[in-house]
DNA sequence: AGCACGCCGACT
DNA sequence: GTCGGCGTGCTC
């Protein structure tokens, strides 16, 4: 008796063991993937884990269905990662099977009903009901059903029924269908049969063509391609430059002159030029690169801190190349969003096809290819350029992982679980693996940066500019002032307006930052002051001017914009608060002679609307770009001498302890876009508050202050790096059910815990989609053993979830949830 | 996660 | 009286 236990992609603890043949149970290795039968009528593809002779005692193991590998798809040294990773971040190994797998490994099979010959069905008919008679008659124009399908001819859900009946006659049978999703790019060729090779049997065929002058077109075209490059030569290429149609080639092959075959075809070529002149490194690029690699002597990360605009992708490039150098494998992972931008190209340049991309925006295909590519230790994957879900690359000889832009929120995977964090994750991947990790920004995250400042990791800092360009000068405007001095039209201070005027005047770029979309985020009626909320959500509705509605940001419920106040009819309705939408609208106003953008989320929609909005700003198609924070993700703009910052408030306002640290970040990224030329660039800062000290520091450029004094709010208050959380959260539809559900696991946390569990409260948003939200965060301290805190916390999740009223409560669990 | 089973309200 | 709502429990 063999046996082999299995990880299914589904959020279960448990591995699950089915039955194998001896033979299978020879072939099967840890890391295949294996399609087998779950429940009543499913098929799932799973992963191997282990293969033994134990045979289980509770229950009857099933067969395997197929084995779907011929080689484990994944080392046993990414099972350990995946293992680290699911007990680290409290998430099953399913779910980390999910996250990590590309979905076309992922196969999943669908009932279908299938019509059986049945010689008697005569004289069943009569015996049927109307919808089994329905279903039969459906199988007229094709020989099998989806349940889906059946559902929709019967207009009803419940189907089942009827099918069983006919079933029971032995009219219908059910049947799995299972999906390879994953196929091979085949590229079609042409060549000669063997017959025609030989050039007599080719002159009476030239002569007999003589009637279809297309064809022998063809056939004299296929000679001369074959005379230029003695490479095979594809039907396609054939067919352009002869000017044919697929029905005259056709007609070739079924005079037995030509033959087709195909070719497997990787998806994914880049076809530039390769190697061409890495910029030559200046002192202190070259500087920091001794040191980062001397920091590796004694370290296993490094801190790269690069003011803006330093040039410290060419560090990471020479630093990249002589790992590849020595045959290692190199992983660059990027924050999600800056992966469709100027990097790409750029690396190419320098990397041509070593690089592989790696990103969630590419398409299922192309995402297996780069994973066989890594598998394979194939050369066009040596070096991987990838969002965070390139952590799972099968990587087996990882000599460096780079994490550029490292204080990005975006390493974080918020939902679904694993809730990981991958900048911190790629640190135990490099570790396990023996690499070395870089961690690069102008504005590090206050961890890393106290990691780095306490020994743990190296450091290496570039305080110049590339080029000696300057830093950008930054003042602060004061708009409580200019508003009570009638300076203000709109949103504009008459101090960014006339900057604005005087940068478009000298024919330079300008961007303004404000960290909110739609036009205005709250509409109010000015008689009785109601303001329209999401009926689904805890949120006001924000008004979008250009398709006159008022729309939910959480839920994306929408209306039609109001023309009078829904309490009491008035129609003085006024909007509160402003985003970029109103910013742009304004801006033509007062610039209509020039081209203004928009870049957020509801400008940046599809595969390329992000590409379109850089590309047309890049060439100066657009004068003026007005954005959210996704303007800050490193882009690299010659000709933008101004920024300028609408608000600053909105940002520090907000109830989270790193609001300060994200506020000084993103201020700084956006700067950081103003002059990177010769000239100097400006930066203005708006806010009825310019005395807040993260403005005062941002506009003196002062990352130590800030870090400084954070990390003193953050030792006062418990907060990371001196601790670290977990935050719970629970989801319900009905709220007193949520209350008093919230109430018992905080004080069950609390009775262990005791002043380390903070909550249970209402988020700044308590209901999303009609569920209603509380968070309860735990801080553990330092010295705290995170293992037995997790056992804890596991332990009171179970007794919680034994009281039968609170079971239909979900309950969501974060580690390190910042 | 899916999916089936099972027990209660709005329609033929 | 049925259809279908979703609470509950299980899947090797």
């Amino acid at each position: 008796m063999y046996f082999v236990d299995v990880i299914l992609p589904i959020p279960v603890e448990n591995a699950f063991t089915y039955r194998i043949s001896e033979a299978e149970y020879s072939f099967i290795k840890p890391g295949m993937r294996l399609a087998v039968p779950f429940g009543k009528s499913k098929i799932y593809t799973s992963l191997a884990i282990r293969v033994h002779q134990e045979e289980p005692r509770i229950y009857e193991a099933k067969e395997i269905e197929q084995i779907l590998d011929e080689v484990p798809v994944v080392h046993q040294a990414q099972l350990n990662f995946w293992k680290w990773m699911a007990s680290y971040y409290m998430a099953t190994l399913g779910e980390i099977m999910r996250a990590a797998l590309p979905g076309a490994f992922l196969l999943e099979s669908e009932t279908i009903i299938k019509k059986l010959s049945n010689d008697n069905a005569e004289e069943y008919l009569d015996s049927l009901d109307d919808e089994s008679l329905l279903i039969l008659k459906t199988f007229k124009d094709q020989s099998i059903l989806r349940i889906s399908e059946v559902m929709q001819v019967l207009d009803k859900k419940k189907v089942l029924p009827s099918i069983n009946r006919l079933i029971d006659l032995n009219l219908v049978a059910l049947d799995q269908e299972i999906y390879e999703a994953y196929k091979p790019k085949l590229v079609k060729y042409v060549r000669l049969t063997k017959e025609y090779e030989q050039e007599a049997n080719m002159h009476i065929a030239l002569d007999e063509l003589n009637r279809a002058p297309k064809q022998r077109e063809l056939l004299l075209n296929y000679f001369s391609i074959q005379a230029r490059a003695k490479k095979p030569i594809k039907a396609k290429e054939l067919q352009e430059q002869s000017g044919a149609s697929s029905a005259q080639l056709k007609a070739l092959v079924s005079k037995g002159i030509f033959e087709t075959y195909k070719i497997k075809k990787d998806r994914i070529v880049y076809s530039g030029k390769e190697d061409s002149a890495v910029k030559q490194l200046n002192t202190q690029q070259e500087n920091a690169l001794k040191e980062i690699k001397a920091s590796y002597d004694s370290h296993e990360v490094c801190l790269l801190h690069g003011v803006t605009a330093s040039g410290k992708t060419e560090v990471y490039v020479n630093l990249i190349k002589e790992y590849l150098a020595e045959g290692k494998q190199v992983l660059y992972l990027l924050p999600e969003i800056a992966l469709t931008t100027q990097l790409v190209s750029r690396l190419q340049e320098f990397f041509g096809n070593q690089l592989s991309v790696y990103h969630s925006k590419y398409s299922v295909h192309e995402r297996v290819e780069v994973w066989n590519n890594v598998l394979n230790k194939a050369s066009k994957a040596q070096l991987v350029l990838g969002a965070r879900s390139a952590l799972f690359l099968p990587f087996e000889n990882l000599g460096l992982v780079v994490v550029d832009e490292e204080h990005e929120s975006s390493y974080k995977q918020y939902d679904p679980a694993p809730r990981y964090q991958a900048r911190d994750a790629s640190i135990v991947l490099a570790f396990q693996q023996g690499a070395k990790v870089l961690l690069g920004s102008a504005t590090p995250s206050l961890e890393t940066y106290y990691n780095a400042s306490t020994g743990k990791y190296g450091l290496v800092t570039m305080k110049e500019r590339y080029g000696n360009i300057l830093m950008p000068e930054n003042s602060i405007i004061d708009i409580q002032d200019k508003y009570r001095k009638k300076r203000m039209t709109g949103h504009f201070s008459d101090d960014l307006l006339r900057a604005i005027t005087d940068a478009l005047d000298l024919g330079e770029q300008v961007i303004l930052f404000q960290n909110r979309r739609g036009y205005s985020p709250i509409l109010e009626c000015n008689t009785c002051g109601h303001a329209p909320q999401c009926p689904n959500c805890d949120v006001s509705l924000t008004f979008h001017k250009h398709r006159s509605q008022l729309r939910c940001h959480y839920c994306g419920y929408h209306i039609a914009m109001l023309q009078k106040c829904m309490a009491c009819g008035s129609e003085e309705l006024d909007t509160k608060g402003f985003g970029t939408e109103q910013v742009e609208v304004e801006l033509k106003e007062l610039y209509p002679e020039y081209n203004i953008g928009r870049m957020d989320s509801d400008t940046t929609r599809g595969k390329y609307g992000f590409e379109k909005i850089i590309t047309a700003f890049e060439q100066g198609e657009v004068d003026i770009l007005v954005g959210t924070q996704m303007l800050t993700k490193g882009l690299d703009f010659r000709n933008v001498t101004l920024v300028g910052i609408l608000n600053a408030d909105s940002m520090l306002n907000i109830p989270d302890f790193r609001a300060h640290e994200r506020s000084f970040q993103l201020i700084q990224q956006v700067s950081g876009r103003a002059g990177r030329t010769q000239k100097r660039g400006t930066v203005l800062i708006q806010s009825y508050n310019p005395h807040h000290q993260i403005l005062q520091q941002v506009s003196t450029n002062a990352y130590e202050k800030m870090y400084h004094e954070q990390l003193e709010e953050r030792h006062v208050y418990k907060y990371p790096p001196f601790c670290r959380t977990i935050k719970i959260t629970l989801k319900h539809r009905d709220f007193q059910k949520i209350e008093e559900s919230s109430v018992w696991l905080g004080q069950a946390l609390k009775n262990v815990f005791k002043d380390q569990v903070l909550g249970p409260e209402p988020p700044p948003v308590s209901r999303i989609r009609n569920e209603y939200y509380r968070n309860i965060l735990i801080k553990i301290p330092r010295k705290q053993s995170l293992e037995k805190t997790k056992k804890a916390i596991l332990k009171i999740r179970s007794s919680f979830l034994s009281i039968s009223q609170y079971r239909s409560v979900k309950i969501v669990l974060d580690v390190d949830n910042y």
